[in-house]
DNA sequence: TCGCCGATGCGCT
DNA sequence: GCGCATCGGCGAA
């Protein structure tokens, strides 16, 4: 299989996400068409991206190879899911924010009571691995040779119209309209806006002076 | 349907 | 020690 987003430079890597709707990622049994993604580029001026202030342990994979999965942990229980684009050293790559079950549905819906419908089943990030069964373990393994856990698939009919807007969740960069759906899929949620959680009110715990 | 909130681990300053 | 590219349950509207 060819993957035409794979081969597109690091400063592409919006271009990438649009290529990326409508591929169908497959793992642990269960397929999902992405919906709804999301572009973090590797040039260093963007500040939302995890690699903005260089390489870490944590965002290595991101300099890496294209077609690496960079699979990060947030707030101490999710996994959320990036492929890498770009050439090795510059950090690009596209969050997978949302996809359609197609293939696997009972065991999507076994690894995710909490969904009422089937459209809630990969409708997120963190619902996305889930879903897939996927966690930190996927980390740096490749979508695109086989040799890790997960395999993307490209698009089996059609995507139709695609539409952009800010990205989900990022408190900086609010204006770049990198997010990327698939236009009135019901899969996709609806853009709230980054309310920083609120800061509990000062500990109005009286000093004992001891 | 919306908004608030707690859960919970760890990377990074 | 702070804050996070989130989710699900709850109560109010």
């Amino acid at each position: 299989m060819t993957y035409p987003w794979l081969e597109l430079p690091a400063d592409k890597v919006d271009e990438a996400a649009r290529q990326l709707l409508g591929w169908r990622l497959t793992a642990g049994g269960v397929t999902v068409r992405l919906t709804e993604v999301e572009a973090y580029s590797g040039l260093g001026r963007d500040p939302a991206s995890h690699a903005h202030r260089g390489m870490t342990g944590r965002n290595e994979v991101m300099f890496g190879p294209a077609g690496a999965l960079y699979v990060y942990q947030i707030y101490g229980m999710h996994f959320c899911a990036n492929v890498v684009c770009g050439e090795p050293g510059v950090a690009s790559a596209v969050l997978l924010r949302a996809g359609e079950v197609v293939g696997g549905l009972e065991a999507a819906r076994a690894r995710r009571p909490a969904a009422k419908r089937d459209r809630d089943l990969g409708a997120g990030p963190a619902k996305l691995m889930q879903v897939l069964a996927l966690d930190r373990r996927a980390n740096g393994t490749s979508v695109v040779d086989g040799t890790g856990p997960a395999t993307l698939h490209e698009p089996d009919r059609p995507v139709g119209a695609i539409e952009a807007g800010p990205r989900v969740g990022v408190t900086a960069a609010h204006d770049v309209p990198w997010r990327f759906w698939i236009a009135g899929d019901p899969t996709v949620s609806a853009y709230r806006r980054h309310v920083p959680r609120k800061k509990p009110e000062l500990p109005v715990r009286e000093r004992t002076g001891r």
